[in-house]
DNA sequence: CATTCTTTGACTAATATTGACTATTATTAT
DNA sequence: ATAATAATAGTCAATATTAGTCAAAGAATG
């Protein structure tokens, strides 16, 4: 890689696009069919745009709105900075998350003071057994998986 | 959540403003025909403001006349207690929970002071839609009205 | 070549807007 | 009093206006 060179494809330029007016302002809104015109691609492209490199792992939230007066908005997040402790946990849990390795996350989590005894009690409920149950027990480790995963995220920042 | 900026649609036109008169008294009694055409809609279209925007939930009673004189009343809802507050929310969940619904309540759990920003951070990503999509909407619409109950439930105890 | 990334578009989903028709209440005429 | 009329608000389904999903085709990369 050399220094300055083009971004080669369209999507590269909507994000490079994206980024400049987040450079200046905490968030855009953002009506995806404007973008799309700007760029002459179809609208769905904003949605690759937006998955590929406006997730959270980069320090964005996205949030969006259909119907009339719809509108799609990026928020620039503030990313924590004792962040390893939580994507270690993330890079450690898999495709699935059993009860057990549940709460030790959890009970890490309020060991290394990310969450307070209020939240411990928060997150347990939303994992509880019951709650998630579905008659299948592989689908409520997965289920626990992503909510678990769902939940470090949104730890990793605060607004 | 809250700092609102630039809402495009007339719906949301019309919520704010009824909001902000609401800010300062604690019911208001409005002529269907007068605000629909202070905003220039059909009037029907006050009726699917309050449907959507008054509910119950989102801590508004709402009724009306008609006939000459005829005009509908919002009242901000005063629960006695918490606990109340989470018992008519847990109530007011049957077996399926929508996204809009649940951002509805998570709102009001905020608004009565029962849970702060960070909680509130939580509690949507535990039911964020990707972390419980199951590729099946019904199911995940069960799953969140099962986890946010099970929260509900919890918050009853941890004061 | 194989693999991964990008682009496209047909189909789906959510939300908002509109208006025709209905229901209720108040007022006026008989 | 009763009936007719006027003055409201409610319901519901059609239409409009957005954004989302997904898989196939194309391009780039190694």
């Amino acid at each position: 890689m050399g220094d300055e060179m083009a971004d080669e494809n369209i999507s590269d330029l909507i994000e490079r696009y994206l980024k400049e007016i987040l450079a200046d302002n905490e968030q855009i809104k953002i009506r995806r069919s404007e973008i799309a015109g700007l760029f002459d691609v179809v609208p769905s492209q904003i949605n690759y745009v937006i998955n590929t490199r406006f997730t959270i792992q980069n320090g964005y939230i996205v949030e969006s709105k259909r119907g009339g007066g719809g509108y799609i908005r990026i928020e620039k997040v503030h990313l924590l900075d004792d962040i390893d402790v939580l994507d270690s946990l993330i890079a450690a849990i898999g495709n699935k998350l059993s009860k057990r390795d549940s709460e030790t996350i959890v009970q890490t989590l309020y060991n290394n003071d990310l969450i307070d005894r209020r939240e411990v009690s928060i997150i347990l409920a939303a994992i509880d057994k019951d709650a998630i149950d579905l008659n299948n027990n592989d689908l409520t480790d997965i289920l626990r998986a992503n909510i678990m995963i769902s939940i470090l995220n949104r730890l990793r920042y605060e607004r």
